[in-house]
DNA sequence: GTAAACGTTCCACCGCACGGCAAGGTCAAG
DNA sequence: CTTGACCTTGCCGTGCGGTGGAACGTTTAC
């Protein structure tokens, strides 16, 4: 199978494909004489998986720990579980982060709505934002 | 004032401060004859605005064009309303994609507590992470 | 006079997941 | 034989907010 027909199949370009090889979550292909990538049946499944996990949030170079400790250790349950718990916390910090600002930026607007913009004062940039 | 000195005021490197000039959030300042920057006073209180205007979330360009709109046309404050609003309404959908991310996260983390390591097909790589 | 502690410019790099383009090789159809 | 569609490698650019280093000039203290 040539890297374009793959690509279709996967809904991906042709550079992705080559960049996920080089990211080492698609292993090095078959090549024909000519040097063409000769890929086979496990590829459209790798690629699959490959969304599945970025689905997830999971990073590349997450994924490619993934493969890496199947390759070298079976099944990489354990290995799974502990990224998952990790990026569940990671993603409650981040929510936790964000929300935060909407509160500071609801905050600003309500602000903005009270505020007479003739009083903004000369020297500063907006009264707006309060700068302490 | 020196930049290290304004930098040291403002709990921020000096190379912040030079890339914040060329950045146009902070104007260029005076030269001494060889060449130092020399910071007035105003300085910090920009520097102070710009700090709370990335407290809120607020890009350096973002920030920029605040400071644009307020020397061209005075108190920003119609620019500022509509980019804080315009700020909340991303935030909520970033907040919402991250949640969605996050119950998915959660909901492998449950099924890899369910499933049978020895059960993991050959031909995959994790059948914690479902390809559909 | 000299050494330390500052200042200057310019250029490159970080993570992340690609996209664009160039210069060339290969393969099938007409 | 030629055209066009495909493939190869390689290198640079994207956005964001800086950080690091090189190579060199200035100021201050002793």
């Amino acid at each position: 199978m040539r890297i374009g027909e793959l690509a279709e199949q996967a809904g991906m370009t042709t550079k992705t494909l080559r960049f996920y090889e080089q990211a080492q979550v698609l292993p090095q292909p078959a090549r024909t004489a000519s040097g063409y990538r000769d890929y086979d049946e496990t590829s459209l499944a790798r690629l699959r998986f490959v969304r599945a996990a970025q689905g997830a949030g999971l990073s590349l170079a997450e994924i490619r720990t993934i493969i890496t400790v199947r390759e070298d250790q079976g099944p990489p349950c354990g290995h799974v579980t502990a990224l998952l718990d990790r990026h569940a916390a990671a993603l409650d910090e981040r929510i936790a982060e964000l929300e935060a600002t909407r509160e500071e930026v609801r905050r600003l607007r309500d602000r903005a709505a009270t505020l007479n913009p003739a009083a903004c004062s000369e020297d500063g940039v907006c009264h707006v934002i309060p700068t302490h």
